[in-house]
DNA sequence: AAAGAAAATAACCGGTTGGTTTTATTTTAA
DNA sequence: TTAAAATAAAACCAACCGGTTATTTTCTTT
């Protein structure tokens, strides 16, 4: 860990995992090479393996640093749940739909690193704990009042999440295995409508 | 297409096949090499050439291949939906955990397709058109019965295809930011059991 | 303002790997 | 016997990781 870097060297740095990010994510840790990186950020090759040490931490390192970077929860989702506890499960879903929309790099990295194996995942120990403590304490409120079914938490979420990350990180090969209508808007509406119906109190 | 192949010919050919599915599913396209899968086949690197024309073009073969080689559905889990049609969501989930088990190529090969892009994934084109249409009907059959609640089917099938594949495809990741008891198989008993809950009739 | 430390660049290279093609030769099946 | 199938070996050219060296730019401290 470089101990106290100048604002200047901040900025490389940041330029780097900026650049990281994108080619990692777009052509996965085999596809990209580091002269790409280098190019996108602007910088030095020598630079990434001062401040990095190596293709593969900086891999890692562009992975921890998606999950810094992206939000899974707005505060306007918050109010939304609490003003309707109801349709908790039916607002966390659009949620996740329009982090995996807007930051696709998110599922894109997880994709790569789950392929590549065990290894690179590690760096993820812990994250989001904050946030899924958070998340369970709506969950338990809405299934007190008896506004959702009794399921476990992590079930719950789990499939929420299974839901809106496959929609993306499959959407390809689904259109031609499942349905050809999938891109269009009215097709993710008709879905919402019917997992939210599926997940309301029984 | 090869015309009209011998016999030996023809077991090169399923041989490259075969490599190629381990290798891509394995290591993806950038991180495959030809030469690998030529030493897998146990076969001279030329005749892969001569066989399929590019890496690309045995990729989609390979990506092809895989699906005729998957059921996706076993002849007991037909009897047993029709012995038990309140459970068909259930039924259905396990055989889609169950094959995703045994044939960790397909959710791979997918994945890796789809991280690519569009241009892979049109070899699927129709593919699977028939199963989905049976399991249509044996939906369609339940939910006249009112034992399923009044979703569509793409819906339906559509969760049921996420939750399935994802926990395979997310499975590293996912033990540090979700779950780490994740692994257990009482953890998916217990998933199971809740999606199977969530999707029965309200 | 000058000196010294930190940050960054340019340019190259060494060794390796990879996709694809070619040529010449050998094995197998009809 | 003859054609199809397969091998062996090399070659081409491009790319890539990781590292080095020498030089320049920028920042901080005195």
């Amino acid at each position: 860990m470089a101990a106290k870097l100048q604002k200047r060297a901040e900025n490389t740095r940041n330029r780097i995992l900026e650049a990281a990010i994108e080619a990692f994510s777009g052509n996965g840790f085999a596809g990209t090479t580091v002269d790409d990186i280098a190019e996108r950020a602007g910088v030095n090759k020598q630079r990434i393996y001062a401040y990095f040490g190596s293709k593969g931490k900086l891999f890692e390192a562009a992975l921890l640093e998606i999950f810094s970077r992206v939000k899974i929860f707005s505060e306007s989702a918050v109010s939304r749940a609490e003003a309707e506890p109801e349709k908790l499960s039916r607002i966390v879903l659009e949620e996740f739909f329009r982090v995996h929309r807007e930051q696709p790099a998110l599922w894109r990295l997880l994709a790569w690193a789950n392929l590549q194996g065990a290894e690179s995942a590690a760096v993820l120990s812990g994250v989001r704990r904050k946030e899924n403590r958070a998340l369970r304490k709506i969950f338990e409120i809405a299934q007190q009042k008896q506004l959702i079914s009794q399921v476990k938490f992590e079930n719950w979420l789990y499939a929420l999440l299974a839901i809106s990350c496959f929609y993306h990180s499959n959407f390809h090969t689904m259109q031609y295995t499942h349905d050809p209508a999938m891109g269009s808007g009215e097709w993710v509406g008709s879905l919402l409508d019917d997992i939210g119906m599926l997940f309301s109190r029984c």
